[in-house]
DNA sequence: ACAAAAGTGTTACAACTACACCCATGG
DNA sequence: CCATGGGTGTAGTTGTAACACTTTTGT
């Protein structure tokens, strides 16, 4: 196990760009909450996004892909690079609480004396901040031999992340929020067919305000980019709502344009 | 003059990041046309944007900073990275039309054989595409060593660029468009004082269609983030115009909340 | 006085808000 | 048949589009 580790981070120091890191902002949507995939070290009380580096022969975007691919297991419907973090001050030896731990920190892992490996993690980082979309239900996370384990939390819960991860998600949001109108994000985060509720929800969410009902459904189908399909039953005492999906190419069209909404 | 470049050359693949290099669309607005800041290599008819490296020990956005002010002389009032190019196909190798040019390229501006130089240059290079919003007439661009000369173009009069710049340049267009309600655009490629026509002549070249003046006037106004000033002597035979400015406080709230403008 | 551009008014129409009402479903 | 949540109707308000009208300025 430790020696697999060695073995994976080496290769990495050899076949990746150095000073340059992936960090994913994986968001998904569940129980009416927006939730992201952060991960636990080892024997650490300490979190951390999910990041990777960039294949000498591979496109960033192929990266962010890939490294999407290790975390989560499946393909993600929808990736974006949103933002470049690239204070002077970032590395991983700023890992955890305390700068300088990366000695200690190797030695836990079993990485010994590596010299090599020590002057790839102790490089200043470039960082290419990514968001996912993906629809929690359908993924199954790894979990990376560094890592403890992984969850999905509210990221309205989230707890204290290295460095400046809670900036990251924090921009990451901001950034999702203004391009609601021009990227396929309801898309992305919900199921393939959903109910006029569930997108409000995520409306809400997202914009950080309640919107009324009646006119948010009106508005919605009145945008005419949705199918509607069977109901939906619920198994609860109250009417059948209708399922909708998204018509692809008219979707694809208003978001060109941008979807010109007032809520 | 060739050793000086050499010396520069070799300061800069001493002192920057290696792999990572910033590009700029330096936008500005004059005769009501946006142009760009492109510059031209020397004895030959391709043209370039400006870009440059980051230093060691420097912020990603404070070389961008830099660079702009290298190049334009003055700090440039509004600069924001938009965009990651992560081809990995791409590099200073491929420079002009063909690629493998590095060599003629190199001895064509005296820089020999120097075999540190022909590393740094012919890595693979991932660029953070930075747009900066300047007012023209208070420019006075500087032109570096390697470069013969530099114009304002207007963006849609562009030359073909090397590798894949019309599209960075394109892809600063998009982004801006679409942060138009979010970002102060207007205020940075505007004069302070402006008129409603000027204002208008802009959004109509940012939006890329026409629009009516006199509601484009009421609904500017109705925002209610200008100041009125003097008005402003044309010298031609017609009203004179009042001069607006942005009211500072009103205008950044009025950002963060997005815009709500239907044009 | 005239041309040209700025600024204001007007009217019809579209969109949005708020709320009421009816409909379907399972207990 | 009632509680619950889905779907539609409507009146009042606000925002927008199109175009006409008035005002100001230099020649």
């Amino acid at each position: 196990m430790e020696n697999n580790l060695q073995v994976s981070l080496y290769k990495i120091s050899q076949e990746c760009l150095p000073g340059l890191s992936i960090e994913c902002v994986i968001l998904g949507y569940e129980n009416q909450q927006l939730k992201t995939l952060v991960f636990k070290f080892k024997g650490e009380l300490s979190w951390s996004l999910p990041g990777g580096f960039i294949k000498k022969e591979e496109d960033v975007e192929e990266a962010a892909d890939r490294i999407v691919e290790e975390r989560t297991g499946l393909k993600s419907l929808y990736l974006k690079q949103f933002h470049v973090f690239g204070s002077k001050n970032k590395s991983y030896d700023q890992m955890g609480k305390y700068p300088g731990q990366l000695d200690s920190w190797m030695e836990k892992f079993g990485l010994g004396e590596n010299q090599e490996l020590k002057d790839w993690f102790s490089k200043r980082l470039v960082t290419i901040g990514f968001y996912a979309l993906v629809e929690i239900s359908e993924q199954r996370p790894e979990v990376d031999p560094i890592f403890e384990s992984c969850e999905w939390i509210s990221v309205e819960e989230l707890p204290d992340l290295f460095l400046g991860q809670n900036e990251t998600v924090k921009k990451a949001l901001e950034h999702i929020r203004i391009q609601l109108h021009y990227q396929p994000v309801s898309q992305a985060l919900l199921p393939k067919k959903f109910t006029m509720s569930e997108l409000q929800k995520l409306y809400e969410i997202l914009l950080g305000k309640t919107l009324v009902r009646s006119n948010f459904q009106r508005k919605m189908l009145g945008l005419d980019f949705f199918i509607r399909n069977e109901k939906k039953k619920t198994g609860s005492a109250n009417k059948a709502p209708f399922l909708y999906s998204f018509d692809q190419e008219k979707y694809q069209e208003a978001l060109q344009q941008g979807i010109g909404l007032r809520l």
